[in-house]
DNA sequence: ACAAAAGTGTTAGACCTACACCCATGG
DNA sequence: CCATGGGTGTAGGTCTAACACTTTTGT
């Protein structure tokens, strides 16, 4: 039908975590090949009759036992044909963030195989890796402000000092806490719950849950998720 | 080295022009195959040893003689194994813009083959070609508000009704001319030009240029482009 | 009673929105 | 001189940014 295309395609994922103001991103030790016992990105090749997003909903199961509560595409890396050096091979990388529940690996694979690294500790990958991780790290900075995406990675109920921390771990700058909390109260897709916490010493602090019914019907209003600081 | 996988990559984009109001897409007719005579969007298999882009950018010329005067990748199709009932074939489609100077095609190639058809006249495309111009104007009305995309829909001299129009025309709203000559001149990025025209009648209107490294150095400065009207 | 973290209001200034008239040219 | 489209200013309201003290709990 065509003349023969040697290309092959894989995907990708970078997959954050956060936990006690740190942000992770999972990565697997490679069992084979050339780049045995190197770090790298979980993913793999995509099998025939497969579809671009099961095949790394699949592959994150197989090599780390996640799934993730957010996924989505992120690029599709193959400007250099000599990214794999082995062949050429197009890569579509996605985008996946997990809650803290996900964050113990020890119980889904062998732990020696999948870990989780600090985003400001990410050893020197293979392939460009550590590009297509850049460009995850852009993008959730991004999208933080303009989607209420924070909340897939905080458990259900979760503090609200919990999200202030997180926004300005993820941003890597300090947020007015007033004026961080009216904003974000002001669009009326927080649930308050009268259930409490307290981390280490202080006033307890009240449990919120992200109301996604809500937000979804804002949406068809013309509402829009906007909650940028300087 | 692995088993084989039966799946084919190609590219496909959605290049937009804009001329007298109306904003159009290129569509090319397909000369062989099953969708012998239907329109469709530019775009092909990828060669072996050839980078994504290169490809895109060699189809297009090859399909339509356009050179554009931007162009991203939009997203990759392929979670639909059957998007091409002939065979899995994944496809990397693109986001490409020109300016009114190549709308002429008839230079560039035999006339028959390539049109431009204004938006909101799309026919039936085969595969998700539709899907994929969708997504691709969701792409161009998010872009003109945060970032300074419009000016390569146009001449690179231009009257400044011309860019109020065509915010307006694509994103099918009525803007305020006041608050927008203000607001997109107080970013300090037009350089006025001591030309005119006059189109019509009327009183003549004062040629700007966009001033890219103007823009690229306030960039740097931690400015934002940001021109989002109600 | 003290330490530690949660919770809360106000004000000045910037920015956005709405709105209407005069100007330069061609016919 | 008239029709056509280009060019301009202001005031009211809304939103943002900056700022510090009180409350609740554990020790």
């Amino acid at each position: 039908m065509f003349t023969s295309q040697d290309i092959r395609i894989a995907v990708d994922a970078v997959v954050f975590g956060y936990k006690e103001k740190q942000l992770y991103i999972v990565l697997i030790k490679q069992k084979f090949g050339v780049y045995r016992d190197r770090w790298s990105l979980p993913g793999g090749f995509v099998l025939n009759g497969e579809g671009l997003k099961d095949a790394i909903i699949r592959e994150l199961q197989e090599e780390t036992g996640i799934t993730t509560s957010y996924l989505e595409q992120l690029y599709t890396f193959g400007d250099d044909v000599n990214r794999d050096e082995r062949a050429q091979v197009v890569s579509v990388a996605y985008f996946g963030l997990v809650n803290p529940s996900k964050l113990d690996l020890s119980a889904s694979t062998d732990a020696q195989d999948v870990a989780w690294f600090p985003v400001n500790e990410i050893p020197e990958l293979p392939f460009d890796h550590n590009e297509i991780i850049n460009k995850a790290i852009q993008r959730l900075k991004g999208k933080l402000n303009y989607e209420p995406i924070g909340f897939d990675l905080l458990d259900e109920k979760f503090p609200f000092p919990s999200l202030e921390q997180l926004y300005q771990t993820i941003l890597d700058k300090e947020i007015d806490r007033r004026n961080f909390r009216k904003k974000m109260l002001s669009f009326g897709i927080l649930n308050e719950t009268d259930e409490k916490v307290s981390i280490g010493g202080g006033r307890p602090a009240k449990l919120y849950t992200f109301n996604k019914e809500k937000y979804e019907e804002l949406l068809k209003e013309k509402f829009v998720f906007d909650i940028k600081f300087v």
